[in-house]
DNA sequence: CAGTGGTCTAGACCACAGG
DNA sequence: CTGTGGTCTAGACCACTGA
């Protein structure tokens, strides 16, 4: 009984993919123990060494616990409720997974020349177009993230003096860039809500508020994205999973 | 030219051991290129799929950049200040990394009964023993952390009564209980330093300070370890390394 | 003991970068 | 074109769990 396949992407990839619908429909059940390796690798008429490493992204992720000699379980704590890392900065579906209705407000896109802290960490000359997008998330019609995201113009495509505010920045980047994100450097801080920020939010003035500061980079080491975020942690709370190690 | 590598280890992790180290020690400098995975192979005696695996795991952590066709590159932006995951509770870790002196006072070890939300938290019945450890971090000599951890006291073995103060976590974990953690959830949260904290870290009062929240969980999904921080980031700054996927 | 996950190998083939 | 990293396989052997 082998399932059909497509070729395209990798077949790792896809049986990760079917993995985790299956356990967030729960045909896996919160808990309950997966089929063997062996019998995964029948089902999907691949290589036991690819259902592994299927498995192993996902046991990275908190979303199984494996036990040597004995089964693979479906950790029965992060239903609905959770996230690992992508909740830094994918804050739709980070909304989305808590369980709230996302919407995303778009307040401003206007291009603008670069300067200080922008210009420096996304190493680009001051006075070199940067394309500034502020964005106000909400989860369920209340204001949770408000992000200000810079990205250098050179770096857009043609077409684009439009940009979709309700896209993920994975999907921004992808759309309208030629650039690829390898990876992000974030720095958490707690600060308090100053007086725009915090009518913006709906929050008394010197609330405490989280600070995200994230940079993106290509394979290359160079600065595609740099953002910041105040996220309201009284209305979501900013959860992580991480295995051991 | 090969090796001689220890077998008790895992060949895969003695070589990631080896190659964060030349890293660490620029023997390869900051920027450059690594050898390729063939070569590594042949220097370690090891297949190439061994020295892939060690690879990456570094490459997950942002310590090195793969360009397909191209070749394996040190990340340059990481040398000296940074941190991935484990900055969420290695503390000592990261203050050491971001290249501070440390020191822990160990501010108070006690046995009391579980109650409320420790309760809750560690699956516990309210009154059953806990262990209560209060600690601070200092960071050259400015305290920065301040940390509270409860274990149940059926998890700790015999004779200790006596917790050495002076341990991460993870060797608190391995040396007193017989459990191993498997996985941790931490909540990030803002909050104001409260009269008592803020003496203790040296703040002023309704100053801004970063509450983190961490439960640990062993492989069959109970709870072994919570525990509660307050972080000063004006001291240090709490910074992430994530791989983009 | 049988069944499970964990490590490792040798080798094939592919996709991409750069000369 | 050559050399690099990326995917996948088949199979061996080990270490652990639970009956």
């Amino acid at each position: 009984m082998s399932l059909e396949l497509i070729r395209p992407k990798t077949l790792t990839e896809q049986v990760n993919l079917i993995l985790r619908e299956r356990i967030h429909d729960k045909t896996y059940p919160p808990g309950g123990r997966l089929p063997s390796e062996v019998e995964l690798s029948e089902e999907f008429g691949v290589s036991r060494s690819t259902i592994r490493s299927a498995l192993s992204r996902l046991a990275a992720e908190g979303l199984l616990l494996r036990k040597h000699g004995n089964g693979t379980y479906i950790n029965s704590r992060l239903q609905g409720v959770n996230t690992n890392w992508g909740g830094l900065w994918e804050f739709g579906e980070l909304i989305e997974k808590n369980g709230y209705q996302v919407a995303i407000k778009l307040l401003n896109i206007e291009k603008k020349p670069a300067k200080g802290n922008i210009s420096l960490e996304l190493n680009v000359p001051e006075g070199e177009e940067v394309v500034e997008l502020q964005r106000l998330f909400f989860a369920d019609d209340h204001p949770v993230i408000l992000v200000k995201n810079f990205i250098p113009a050179k770096y857009l495509m043609n077409l684009s003096n439009h940009i979709d505010g309700q896209l993920s920045l994975r999907e921004i980047t992808e759309q309208y860039t030629r650039v690829r994100i390898a990876y992000a450097i974030s720095s958490v801080r707690a600060t308090l809500a100053r007086d725009e920020i915090a009518v913006i939010l709906e929050k008394n003035p010197d609330s405490p508020l989280l600070n995200l500061e994230i940079t993106f980079y290509d394979i290359n080491n160079i600065p595609i994205v740099t953002g910041s975020s105040y996220y309201d942690d009284t209305v979501l709370n900013l959860r992580l999973v991480q295995a051991w190690q």
